[in-house]
DNA sequence: ACCTGAACACCGTTCAAGT
DNA sequence: ACCTGAACACCGTTCAAGT
């Protein structure tokens, strides 16, 4: 039989792009390196020839995601709020693709070496010293990965927030303020940017 | 041909005995129900029968998992000094298990609820504020399940740290204490057991 | 060089059939 | 009642064969 093969100018690129859409729709459990190719309208081994593994499509998803999520800091920006509006970029990124914030931190090579650089970045510039910093950012990294993993929503409705998001966020603050316990003055002196 | 079926006394707990084993040994994501039908000495249809779905297996083995860390409060013992100790059985125990973690907060309803309840508990015995209670219980929770669920080994080690566990350890504290940038005196007197 | 589609070795799940 | 083992519908991955 005559049939001729189409170019289709597949990428890796769109891959990924077709991929995040249907992780988006189905979750990451869901979907399957033959769906996906039947979304592309090519092949399954087509698929095979841009990406060596499903494992490593799912790497490739997992640091698309971050990236997406990531803007570069201006400079007049306040670096714990930057931080706090990149924490929340992911975390709704993630939230959009069902079962890629278990991914993303399994193979923590992906964000979270980033994350934590930029969390001590921010925190050094605001004026803490190495040791602050260190622990600080420890934490926050921990509790960012946590808060961004758990569905938040469940754990957050079982202690009686209704706004996941905002409570999330105050979390962030109460970290970088060094927690509730902190006189005002405390608080306020170690926080205010000091330029 | 004759073929005796020997009475083999499956039990439901035998097969999540046998699961965890198995987990322990290759990880969730080579465990597979013929293979933990072996294991078991039995046909698959036999596991099928204690257990309606490798997903509610793996649910059964969260909660066990859970369960076997869980070590009730002597009546004597500082609240704070429980909660440290019962975050890093179950810590430990899911390092054990490779990717037991990203399953067990995945499904957020296995121990999410009862860690958050006994962490507000042990933090309102302690004399904290309903506020504060639950500001520092959603933090520590997420700190917890981020700690707990990232392979904190390598962040850790990305971070310049060597010992994990104690690491994982002291942010439990750096919390608990309201945070590094409080003064001796405060962090203290709010620390200090009311009886 | 790029793509197809059949094939392989595995899955999870079901269910008639055995004792 | 409890268990077997074959069958079904899917996987991820590979690779000869086509253009």
């Amino acid at each position: 039989v005559a049939k001729q093969t189409i170019r289709v100018g597949l990428s890796r690129d769109a891959i990924i792009d077709a991929a995040l859409e249907l992780i988006g729709e189905v979750g990451v459990d869901k979907l399957s390196m033959r769906q996906l190719s039947a979304r592309l309208g090519v092949s399954l081994g087509a698929t095979y020839r841009y990406v060596p593994t499903k494992e490593a499509l799912l790497a490739l998803c997992g640091r698309a995601l971050y990236d997406r999520s990531y803007r570069p800091r201006n400079l007049d920006e306040d670096p714990l709020d930057w931080v706090r509006e990149e924490v929340m970029n992911l975390y709704d990124l993630l939230r959009e693709h069902p079962g890629m914030a278990g991914y993303v931190i399994q193979h923590n090579d992906l964000v979270s070496p980033e994350l934590a650089m930029a969390v001590a970045e921010s925190l050094s510039s605001v004026g803490l010293n190495p040791s602050s910093v260190r622990k600080t950012g420890l934490v926050l990294t921990f509790y960012i990965a946590g808060a961004v993993l758990t569905d938040s929503g469940t754990v957050l409705a079982a202690m009686g927030v209704n706004d996941p998001r905002a409570m999330v966020s105050a979390g962030i603050d109460f970290i970088l303020r060094g927690g509730q316990l902190v006189p005002d003055q405390v608080s306020k002196r170690a926080i205010k940017r000091t330029g």
